[in-house]
This record gives C-alpha cells, sequence and structure tokens, in this order.
DNA sequence: GTGAAAGCGCTAACAT
DNA sequence: ATGTTAGCGCTTTCAC
C-alpha cells in the first residue's frame, strides 16, 4: 500500500473502483464499458452509469500493455510550417481522432545529428501502432529501421523507398505545367525547383518535377536553358530570391517559368511586380499546389489535395489494423490545372 | 503462454529477455538503460551492449503503467493548418524531441458536436503528462474539465480562464499598430478584426485587438467609425472581403486599416491592388504576426514570436514535471514594430 | 452472463 | 552493486 501510494495513484479512478461500486467484476466492467458482448444490457447500463459519475476513463498505458496496441499512429514529417505538411497533418488528424485515435507528432527538421537517436529511441518504443512518413528526405538506414518496426506503414506526398505511397505523379504534375504554358505559345521556358544536392536522402519530389519540365520541354523540341534552372527551396523567399538570379543575369530572360511549388511561385510573381516586371504580360509564372494564398493572388497552378491524401493514408493505416490486410498500397492521387491570372500568351 | 503467443508478443524485445541474455535481473537492467547509479560500469557496458545487439527499446506502456508517466505532453490546437498554430506546434516539437518526450497532437477543429466527446475519452486518457493549449476557444465546460486532470497546463498565444499563458499582451500590440497609423497622420482609420458573435468560447485574441485599436483611437481623441470596422476570420481570403466591404460601401474610405492578422492584412493588400488601390499610397495596411511572407510582401507589421513562446510554454511544463513545482506561469511575450513598406504618411 | 486469475513489461522498494 | 518481489490497471482465457 506504501508503495501504492508513493507513486501518485491518488487521482485515477481505476476499473477496480468501477467494479466495486457497481458490484460486479472487473472482467465484466472492461466489456461493458468497451461494448463487447457477454453483458446483459442491466448490468451494462449500471456498470456505464457508475463509470460515468465516477469520471472512469481506461488508462491507456494499462490496457496498451494488456493487449499491445496503443491506438496511436504516428506521423513523421520533416516540417510542419509548410504547406503540404500541415495539410496533410491536418488531414490525418481528421480521420484519426473521429475514429478516437491519436496522433503522435514526429518532427525530423533537419539533418540533424540527433536525429538518429530520435528515431530509435523515441519512436521505435511501441508507441505507435502505425505510421504515416511524410514525404520525408530518409535515409537508407532510417528507411531499414523503420521497416524493423513491422507496423503499418505509408507515405504521403512522396515515394519513400519499398513502401506503399500516396500522391500526385509528380512528373505528370510539372509536366502539365509546362505543357500549359507551351500551349500558350511561350518557348523560353525557365524553371524553379527545388532539387538539392545532398545525395543519398530519399527525397523525390523535386527531382521528380524538374524531371517532369525537362521531359516535356524535350517531348516539345524545346531546347534546354540550364541557365533558367534555378533552385529554391520551396518558400516563398527562395522564389524571389530566383527570380533575382534569373534577372541579373545578363542575356535574354525566360518569358515564363514554372515553379516547383505555389509559394515559390508567389515569391517569383512579387518579385517581378516590385522591379516592374509585369505577370503576365511580360512573364507566366505558374506554380504546383493550390496552397490557399494562390486564388487570392490568382496564381495560375496544378492543385492537388493533401489533405485528401493524408486522410486516404490514414484510413489505409487504420483499415489494416482492423484486420483488413492489404489495405495499404500505392494510389496517384489526383491533380488539375488551375488556369488564374499569372499566365497568358506569349506576346 | 498460449495466451502471450496469441497476443502477439512475438516481435518485441524484452528486458526480460536482455536480463538474460546479460545474466543479469530485470532489475539491473532497468537501472542500466536508464542511466541510473548503482550499477558497475562493467555491467551496464555489458547491458548496454546485450540491449542494443537485440534492439531492445522498453515499452513505453509497461514504464508508463509502472511509473505513471507518460513522457509525452498533449497539445491542443483549434487548427494546425494557420500561422500562429504551425508555428507555435513547431516550437513545441523543436523543444519536446531535444528532451526525449513525445508530442499528441489533439485538434479541436470546429464546434462540432463530437467535440465533447473527443476531449473527455481521448485525452483524459492519461495518455499525457501535461498539456498546452494554444489560444483556444474553449467553453466554460471544457475548461473546468481540463483543470480536473490535475496535470500541468499552459496556454500559449491567447488567454485562458484561470490558466497561466504565455502570449503578447494583445491590446497593446493592437494600440502599437494603430498609433503607427496616427502617427503617420491618419485619421481615418478602420479595422479588419476577428471578432465573432457566439459568445460562452474563450477566445479572447480577437476582442483584446479590437479593444486595443479602439483604446488608442480614444486615447488619441479621434472619432469612431463603426461602419470601419469589419469582421474577417484572419484568412488571406477574409482580408480580401474586407477590403471589398469596405470599397463597396457608399462614402468615404478609410486612408489606412490596421488587421488583426498579417493574412488578413496581405489580403487587403492584395485585393486593394487588384482594383487599383495603391498600397500604400492610397490606402495603408499594417497587420499583426509577421508571417513569413510579410517580409517579402513588404507588410508593415507587429511582430511576435509563436515559436520562441511556444518553446517557453513547453519549456515551463518539462520544469514542472521536473519537480520545479511553480515553474509555470503567465509571461507577456515580446512584439515589436517592424515597418516596410504598406505603410506611410497622410497624403 | 459473470467471475477468478494469470499475465502484459516494466519500476521501485527492500533485502542482500 | 545486484536480485527479489510486489505491484501498475487492464484484458482475456477458462470455469462456472
Amino acid at each position: 500500500m506504501a508503495v501504492r501510494a508513493a507513486r501518485g495513484g491518488h487521482h485515477g479512478v481505476s476499473i477496480e473502483d468501477v467494479a466495486k461500486k457497481a458490484g460486479v467484476s472487473t472482467a465484466t466492467v472492461s466489456r461493458a464499458v468497451r461494448g463487447l458482448p457477454r453483458v446483459s444490457e442491466k448490468t451494462r447500463q449500471r456498470i456505464l452509469d457508475v463509470a460515468s459519475e465516477l469520471g472512469y476513463v481506461a488508462s491507456s498505458a494499462a490496457s496498451g500493455l494488456a493487449t499491445g496496441k496503443t491506438r496511436t499512429i504516428g506521423v513523421l514529417t520533416p516540417y510542419v510550417d509548410r504547406w503540404f505538411f500541415y495539410k496533410a497533418l491536418e488531414g490525418v488528424e481528421r480521420e484519426l481522432h473521429r475514429q478516437g485515435y491519436n496522433l503522435s507528432l514526429f518532427s525530423l527538421d533537419s539533418r540533424t545529428l540527433e536525429r538518429q537517436r530520435t528515431f530509435t529511441k523515441t519512436m521505435v518504443a511501441k508507441h505507435i501502432d502505425a505510421l504515416l512518413v511524410l514525404c520525408l528526405a530518409l535515409s537508407m538506414e532510417e528507411i531499414e529501421e523503420l521497416r524493423r518496426l513491422d507496423i503499418p506503414l505509408v507515405a504521403v506526398g512522396g515515394p519513400v523507398e519499398d513502401c506503399p505511397s500516396i500522391g500526385i505523379d509528380d512528373v505528370a504534375a510539372a509536366a502539365l505545367a509546362t505543357r500549359h504554358l507551351l500551349e500558350l505559345g511561350h518557348r523560353d521556358i525557365g524553371i524553379v525547383h527545388g532539387e538539392d544536392d545532398d545525395t543519398d536522402l530519399n527525397f523525390q519530389v523535386p527531382i521528380l518535377r524538374l524531371d517532369g519540365f525537362r521531359g516535356e520541354l524535350e517531348r516539345h523540341g524545346s531546347g534546354f536553358h540550364p541557365e533558367w534552372e534555378v533552385r529554391g527551396n520551396f518558400t516563398l523567399a527562395s522564389g524571389a530570391d530566383a527570380f533575382d538570379e534569373l534577372w541579373n543575369r545578363p542575356g535574354p530572360k525566360p518569358t515564363a517559368v514554372v515553379c516547383a511549388s505555389d509559394e515559390m511561385a508567389m515569391g517569383v510573381v512579387l518579385q517581378a511586380r516590385r522591379r516592374g516586371v509585369r505577370v503576365p504580360e511580360e512573364l507566366s509564372v505558374i506554380g504546383i499546389d493550390d496552397h490557399e494564398f494562390s486564388q487570392v493572388m490568382g496564381l495560375t497552378t496544378v492543385a492537388q489535395d493533401p489533405v485528401a491524401q493524408a486522410q486516404l493514408g490514414t484510413q489505409m493505416l487504420l483499415d489494416e489494423l482492423a484486420g483488413k490486410a492489404g489495405s495499404v498500397h500505392d494510389v496517384r492521387a489526383e491533380f488539375e490545372l488551375r488556369v488564374r491570372n499569372t499566365t497568358s500568351a506569349v506576346s
């Protein structure tokens, strides 16, 4: 007893408290509160009443220990303050809480050194029943480690080696954006992409979009302009910088530019206008995403829906946990061109 | 044994496995892996080796049950896709994982009906050791329920009844924004606020900012223009709508407008320019927040730092959990005027 | 339909 | 420094 008191079990109604007060065994309480059969309606009701009167809620640690399930799924993401990521997070959350699951958030910001530790120690600690990875730059070892976890796993927003994933066809999306410009008569097209030099990181999206752009240009027979391929990092500021880079360089300028994200596209538009380059009259700009700001800004873009993608991924995980093996599988999400007013026919 | 196998305990190295293989008791393993004293360096090393060889990680459910601690703290937020909130979330995450804590995210989107359920059932289930509430619209019953949880609690970004909170002085921030306009010579000033009609919800921020605005005007002796007080909901789109509302109304227009958030301010700027009203020549606009887009857009604003606020709040919670009673307390966070180019002297 | 009892994997006295 | 042991609160088999 001394032990128990010392461990601070003071506040917290246990199943036993309910059982006693209801005059039944803990087993019956357990069945009753979980809505299991083999309890008469009468006793169930009595138990439920007592439970709510006492404010009883099962300890997740205890039931987790007993069942091996935690009813929480993890979300692993590189950022939480970037559009795709917070939208997706929103989607996961929505789907999860609707089902009474908890969401455990892991953010592996940069390529920090303490990363590995976090990964192994904290995540693998059986905290979670399943994991949803958001389009993360993962090393091979990390991926390997995740697989070893042996829990349902799905990637959203970008392919992850050997792992079912949900997301748009990035190559096709970038190609679509490029084609839109081509069809408007543009021939001098630049791109603001996000490809990093860093290798060994499993972050394909920027590369895929760049590929889509180049592929479409090639298909069309347009020439390459390596000097018009400039790198950004998916932020608004980097888009503005990209415009400067393009315009500060001597020589001819592109008449249009496709951006690997709306944020960068908006950066380009804003900076162009600030420097007196009219959009779309002198420069057409198209993005990918359909950020909520894009509509107000009138940005032409290739839209995708991260919330829906994340919800789908979550649902698959939940289905899998519910016993429907094979629920988790690859899905190419939808995307579509939304023409607004940052693109126009070449003059 | 049949039981154990049936419960899927197959993958999962237990403390006993380690103990056996290392030839010690589970108690010693427990001490060793947690870095507790009373273990010789020799055995500790041996245990650690075995543990890592076996890939042992303590089950959080088991240790949670034994200790009554979960090493996870909850974050309760109304949105995850709005600036202040995702920034704060980022701050919490950063601070938490640095300390090996987990983050459990609860999003109580709208005033949905299933809200109550989520609240009670899921949250209160002892999942968490402490809770950080993000500037949420809470009903009195909900607040009451939170207090009953009897765990360290702190609010960030907006006052919550009877609960220590970290955030800027919203009245002062709005007053500062207003004063800036006044000092530029503006006398016809409008506001885009976010005050909702909904009562009984503990979401003070919009009201406080509106108060700050009105107070400053009054202090200055400027007249009120109720028709220039228009409501938004903190989004870019609502800012654009607010501009329309202001400009579509017959009669004189304000020469300046303060907005309760940068997103709304940007909406106003964008819509003004689209409709041919020059900013800042014909209309000065100031926001509150310093959204990452604001710098690129050149928006004048009163800046605050949600990441820092959240980190501070998290640290307080952690300190409290570490035994430093009284660590959680009110803090007025900093804010400062950042003049850029959406405001200018009245012409 | 209900109860007794044996765990789940870990921690914390207490003894040695 | 290390082992023994009694729980933590819940679930689940098996008997009744």
